[in-house]
DNA sequence: CGTCTGATTGAGGTGCATCAATGCGCGTGG
DNA sequence: CCACGCGCATTGATGCACCTCAATCAGACG
C-alpha cells in the first residue's frame, strides 16, 4: 500500500515496523523515529503539506488510510477525534524531546541503552513481548542513524550491553531481562508508557 | 505570570523569549527549543498531564494564559482552533525532527550555523530585524545546550562564524547579513518559514 | 572596590569517527 | 550442488572533533 503513494496521505500502522528520517543535502540519514503498530504517520506531511521527512517500511506493513483532502472536514465533524490527534501530536513531541536530550547529553553507552529501553517498553505495551523477547527487525546502521553514532560504534556498544546482561538484540529479536537495570543503564527514570489514543 | 503557575497551564506568549529544557538524572541540561512571541506553550504538559520539560523565561514575558481544564471543551466547541493547535503541534514536531538531525548528524560548526539561520529566519518572520540585526538575549550556554556541545567549543565556533562574516552573535544581538550563506554553512536548503497559526 | 555572571582563550585528554578487513548467512545463476 | 555476490554484523587500528580543566577579562551591581 505504500509504493502507491506519491501524495502525501494520513495513515495508522495497523500492522509491521518501519521508521522515519530525513536526509541532509550531504547525503547523511537522521532516523527520526521507529514506526510500531498504532502510529499515525504523516500528520506534519499532511497539514505542513510538503514531505520533508520520508517513510519507510521495514518489514511488510498493513495500512489504514485517511484522505488528505478530508482532514480538516473531519476535524470539525468529528472534534473528539480531533483531540485525540492533538494528543498523538503532543505525546509524540514529548517523546522527540526525550529523543534531543539523548542524542545531546547521553554518551553513546547511555544512549543505546535508553534507545532498546523505549523499544521495549513500548513493545511490552503491544504484547509484543514474549519471553521477555520481542521481535526487532532492523539494521544496527538505522539504530546508529536514529542516535547519531557511527555503525561501528553502536556495534560496539551494542556488544557491551549483551556482555553486561542488560539487553540483548540480534537476529531481529530483542531480550532483556530487567527493563528496571536498563533504565538505570540508561541514566533514566523507569516509569510506565504514557497512554496514547489509537485511531 | 510565570511564577505563579504549579499547575500545568497553557499559554501562548505574547511578548517575550525564554526555553524550554529537560534535564537528566545526572543533571545535564537539554534545551529543547527557544521560544519567541507567538508560540505555544505547554500542549505536552498540558494534555499528558504531567510536567517533564521545564519552561524558564529568559527575558520578562507576558502571557495569555488557557485554562487547562477546560481544553477538552473548548476543543469541542471550536473545532477551527482545535484544527489550530494540532497544526501548531505539528509545525513543531516537524522542527524538533529538524533539531534530531542537527545534533546527530552536523557538525559543531554546522549546528551553530544552522541554530542561528533558524532563528534569524525566525526573527525576520515576527518582524523583530532591523538593519539585519534582531535581539537574541540568551546566553552561549543555552545555545550549547541546545546542540549538545560543550559551552568552550560553543563559543570557539561563533568565533569562527563571526570571523567568517557569516553571523555574529554578542551582547545579545545577532546580526546575519546574507541567510543563504548562512545557510550554506549549515548545510541546509534556503527556504522561506512554514506558516503557523497563532491562537 | 569586592563579587558575580558571562565571554574568551589556551592546553591537554578522550570518546567516538573513520578506515579497513574478515566472517557469515542467504539468494542467485551456472 | 557449488561458486559467487551481496547485505549485514563484527573486530582492530588510527585519527580527530570535541570535551574538560583552568585561567583571564569585561561589565553590572551593591
Amino acid at each position: 500500500m505504500m509504493e502507491g503513494s506519491n501524495a502525501p496521505q494520513l495513515y495508522t500502522a495497523l500492522r509491521g515496523m518501519g521508521l522515519r528520517y530525513t536526509t541532509l543535502p550531504n547525503g547523511e540519514r537522521q532516523v527520526i523515529n521507529f514506526i510500531f503498530p498504532g502510529d499515525f504517520i504523516g500528520l506534519q506531511a499532511g497539514i505542513v503539506g510538503e514531505m520533508h521527512h520520508s517513510v519507510e517500511a521495514t518489514t511488510a506493513m498493513t495500512l489504514c488510510v485517511f484522505d488528505r483532502s478530508e482532514f480538516f472536514s473531519f476535524f470539525k465533524s468529528n472534534p473528539e477525534r480531533g483531540f485525540d490527534i492533538t494528543w498523538m501530536a503532543a505525546v509524540e513531541e514529548h517523546f522527540l524531546g526525550d529523543s534531543l536530550a539523548t542524542i545531546g547529553q547521553r554518551t553513546a553507552f547511555e544512549a543505546v541503552a535508553w534507545a532498546l529501553y523505549k523499544l521495549f517498553q513500548r513493545g511490552e505495551a503491544l504484547g509484543l513481548v514474549n519471553a521477555a523477547q520481542m521481535p526487532l527487525p532492523f539494521r544496527q546502521q538505522d539504530l546508529a542513524d536514529a542516535l547519531g553514532l557511527s555503525l561501528v560504534h553502536t556495534n560496539k556498544t551494542l556488544a557491551k550491553l549483551r556482555s553486561r546482561q542488560l539487553a540483548s538484540w540480534s537476529e531481529g529479536r530483542l531480550q532483556v531481562n530487567s527493563l528496571r537495570d536498563l533504565a538505570e543503564a540508561a541514566q533514566t527514570e523507569h516509569k510506565p508508557l504514557e497512554t496514547r489514543p489509537f485511531l
